[in-house]
Parts: structure tokens; C-alpha cells; sequence
RNA sequence: GGGGAGGUACCCAAGCGGCCAAAGGGGGCUGACUGUAGAUCAGCUGGCGGAACGCCUUCGGAGGUUCGAAUCCUUCCCUCCCCA
């Protein structure tokens, strides 16, 4: 199939990123009229993709899209160090075995988004492992200290005399490493990523390659609306939540990340979403109706139109007419847990694994937050009558169905 | 190598022999209000226990002193600062 003319492809990919650095290095490489190699490396812990992974995978499928090749890089190795943010763990080696077995697990999540012929999966401990120390030397002197301690969080970091473990420093080297490895010819990443992105750059051209383009995409503020969407901060929308949940948990958003997820996260044209903005700035349109489209639209990219209008009218009965949901997972129980039919209300929380411990059910018994069939009960203590099909509700959104088995 | 300061619950941070499951703040949870938003108000926020000023585990690790230790001693591990 026949390429988009250079300037046609910048002027697509330029939309949704922050940053090119540069914009006339990406239109030479682009008029040179092969598929790039366009880089973008990921975490070694096994994906559970979300909104905000989504954003920069949707780029790198744009360039898929437009004929470019997509190398995942998996930073199994570099894991090794942990990303010196400070806040993530430094992880084992995988073994070789599990190294194969998740290649297939990359597979199977990113191809939910990514076309899956033109990605290329690697795994960054295949070029940095066998390095030697003389290697490291030879390539560690090829970058300053304070050329490494301008990242900001090593700089906030030495700043406050807060450690700073010297291979950690060495963590931007490996990646640009990666870029020389699979020679580049663009790397994506969050803006979070720019410093090493453009480690990148200078390593590449310091070993006499074309140095990489650096593609910056937003990142997404999770739910919390504070800090970015992740996993491990459980502010996080996965892609693959079922809809309802998906479409609940958008609608929990805070009003202000509205138009930032309609622009990043929907295929709403942005001309569209400029006037949607200023129809809410305006106070011409609710914002809970906005927050409502905003949930379909997104629901249906991952689960298709008619299950995102499902997930809707759910969520009205759910919420806004403060009924029971449609369905409702059903939690065994035996019916040898019973005594005369009864139950202490703290042990079928327990049992139902509506509640942590015993200790919280009491809490949140005694703050009004349990029901069992619409009741509202107080007392943690007393012994309740279970019956097939008890419906249980702790808190807003936690519901169970109790199902007595022999 | 020498000298000094520190390591407390999800995070920050008080406590410095009993009244400490541990102040305060953040975060989180529940309730009221509401648009499952925000703001506001109230409560909760180690576990076990049918109640308790009850029991168990928790204050970097391991020992010890004491009727009793997060708090004192010994030792080990870790971090920061100054000097070399």
C-alpha cells in the first residue's frame, strides 16, 4: 500500500502529542519513504493496560497505520534497576522461561491495540545483558554526571539529600542503549519520559547513528484527578473493565478532567470537543450530561456502541434512580455455614468477601453502610436470617447475591 | 577512615519507660447532601473476638534491662550531613 506524503503523516501525527523534538527531523525521515522503526518501551510487569497507557499506544498504532513498524521494547532488564522515579520497585531477572511465556501475554494485551503483524516485541535484556563492565565504562563515559543529574526527579532527589544508588543513574544510559540496539528511528513516550528519550538522541548520535525523533504524548491524570493515571496508584481505568464499570468509573471522574479526556481519550474531532468546552464554560450544557457522553464515548471504543447505551442505562438505574443493579454476582454459600437459617452478620461480610476483615465489617456496619435487602442494618453483631438470593450491598457500589449451596 | 543526625502505621510526621494500637496532617472508607463530580458537615481508618478499660501483632532486624519499652542498653542492617 502506498504511503501518506510526508507532510500528510506529520500533520496526523502531530495531533493528541505534546512534543516533537523535531518536527523537521520526523518529516526528512518520513520523506524518506521507508517504514520507521518507531520504539516505545514498556514496563516488564505483565500489562494490564488502561486509559493512559491507551493514549501513546494509539500513537504508536497511527503509525502503524500509516506503514511504520512498532517495536515494544520491554524493559526486562532495565527492571532490574527499577525506574529511579523512587516510587517503583526494582524487580527479579526473569528466567528465560517466563521471559517466553510473557512475550505472549505482551502479545495478547497490546494487540487490543496495536496491529499485531507490524509489532515487533523484544525484550531490552537480549542487547544489555551481555554486556561487559568494560562495555559500561566505555558507555558511561559518554554522558556527565550532571548531565544525568538534570532529570528532575534526580535533581529534586539530590537536592533534598535523599539517596540516590549510583546504578540508577546508569537507568537513562540503558535505555538510550535500547535506542542504539534497535536503531530508532522514533521513540515514543509520555512527557514524563523525555529525559531519557533524548538520552536517546545523544547516544545515537555519539555512535553514529541518525539520532531518533522524540514523540511526547500527554499523561493522563487518573480519577483522582491529581496524579497520573496507574495501576499501582488504583486511579487507573482498565481497557479491558467491563463496561459498566468502565462507564461508572468515567462518570466518577472530577468535572475538570472532562475535555482533557474527551481530547485525548475519544474519537471525538477535537473542533467538536472545542466546542464542547465552551458550551460547558458557558453553563449551556450540564456537566453531568457532558460526563455521560464522555462515558459512552469512551466505553464504546473497548466494548462497541451497544454495550456503552447498556452501560448507561445501568448506571441510571443504579444511580440515579438508586436501584439494584441488573446483575449482581452471585457469592456460594453452604448452607452448613448456617445455624437455624442465621448467620452473624459479621462472618457472611466475611464469608461473602464484601469486607477485609471482621473488624472492618463491624466499622462499617456501625456507620450505616451495609443493607441486605434494602434494609439498612445496625447491629454487627446479630445474628441475620440468610435466605437463597439475599441481596447484600456494602457501601454504594459493593452488591452480592447470596447463592446457598448443600 | 573520623565526627554528627536519623530509620514510627498506606504517605508525611509527633512521641522518647507505664494513661501508646501509638498525637496531628495527607490519603482512603462510610454516612448526610449531590450529578457515583467538586465543595461542605459528621464518623471510621491493625487484627481477633456475640460485650470489655479483653487477647494477638505493629514503632528498621536480633538480643538484653525492667513488674512494664516505640521509648533505656548491646549488636547488626540501612539512609543523610560534615571532614578525609
Amino acid at each position: 500500500m502506498g504511503m501518506l506524503a510526508p507532510r500528510e503523516q506529520l500533520e496526523l501525527l502531530r495531533r493528541g502529542t505534546v512534543e516533537i523534538i523535531s518536527e523537521e527531523a520526523l518529516l526528512d525521515k518520513l520523506a524518506q519513504g521507508r517504514p520507521l522503526r518507531v520504539k516505545l518501551g514498556v514496563d516488564p510487569t505483565a500489562p494490564d493496560l488502561h486509559l493512559g497507557n491507551a493514549i501513546v499506544l494509539r500513537k504508536l498504532r497511527q503509525f502503524q497505520d500509516l506503514g511504520h513498524e512498532a517495536i515494544l521494547v520491554i524493559g526486562d532488564f532495565t527492571g532490574l534497576i527499577g525506574d529511579p522515579s523512587g516510587k517503583s520497585e526494582t524487580r527479579p531477572a526473569l528466567a528465560p522461561e517466563e521471559i517466553a511465556r510473557n512475550v505472549q501475554t505482551y502479545r495478547e494485551q497490546y494487540s487490543l491495540l496495536l496491529d499485531p503483524v507490524r509489532t515487533r516485541v523484544v525484550f531490552n535484556s537480549q542487547w544489555l545483558r551481555p554486556l561487559t563492565f568494560y562495555d559500561v565504562i566505555r558507555l558511561a563515559s559518554r554522558t556527565t554526571v550532571h548531565r544525568i543529574l538534570e532529570r528532575d526527579d534526580f535533581a529534586m532527589r539530590f537536592r533534598q539529600h535523599q539517596p540516590i544508588h549510583l546504578h540508577e543513574l546508569l537507568y537513562p544510559l540503558c535505555q538510550a542503549y535500547d535506542s542504539v540496539a534497535i536503531e530508532a528511528d522514533v521513540e515514543l513516550g509520555g512527557t514524563d519520559q523525555k529525559f531519557n528519550n533524548l538520552m536517546g538522541r545523544e547516544l545515537q548520535r555519539e555512535l553514529g547513528q541518525e539520532p531518533q525523533v522524540v514523540l511526547l504524548t500527554p499523561l493522563l491524570p487518573g480519577l483522582d484527578g491529581v496524579q497520573k493515571m496507574s495501576k499501582s496508584l488504583g486511579n487507573a481505568i482498565g481497557i479491558t473493565e467491563p463496561p459498566r464499570e468502565m462507564y461508572g468509573k468515567v462518570m466518577s471522574l472530577p468535572d475538570e478532567l472532562m475535555i482533557p479526556y474527551f481530547e485525548y481519550c475519544t474519537l471525538v474531532p477535537l473542533p467538536e470537543v472545542r466546542g464542547l468546552e465552551a458550551a460547558l464554560r458557558e453553563g449551556r450544557v450540564h456537566p453531568r450530561d457532558l460526563k455521560k457522553r464522555l462515558a459512552r464515548e469512551i466505553t464504546a471504543i473497548y466494548h462497541g456502541a451497544e454495550a456503552a447505551r447498556a452501560a448507561e442505562q445501568e448506571f441510571e438505574r443504579v444511580f440515579s434512580g438508586r436501584e439494584v443493579p441488573e446483575e449482581i454476582p452471585e457469592v456460594a454459600l453452604s448452607r452448613a455455614a448456617l445455624r437455624d437459617g442465621r448467620m452473624r452478620l459479621v462472618h457472611l461480610l466475611a464469608q461473602l468477601e464484601l469486607v477485609d476483615s471482621h473488624s472492618e465489617a463491624r466499622r462499617l456496619v456501625g456507620q450505616g453502610g451495609v443493607s441486605l435487602d434494602g434494609q439498612r442494618v445496625q447491629d454487627a453483631d446479630t445474628e441475620v436470617s440468610v435466605h437463597d438470593g439475599l441481596l447484600v450491598r456494602v457501601g454504594r457500589r459493593r452488591f452480592a447475591r447470596v447463592r446457598l449451596t448443600a
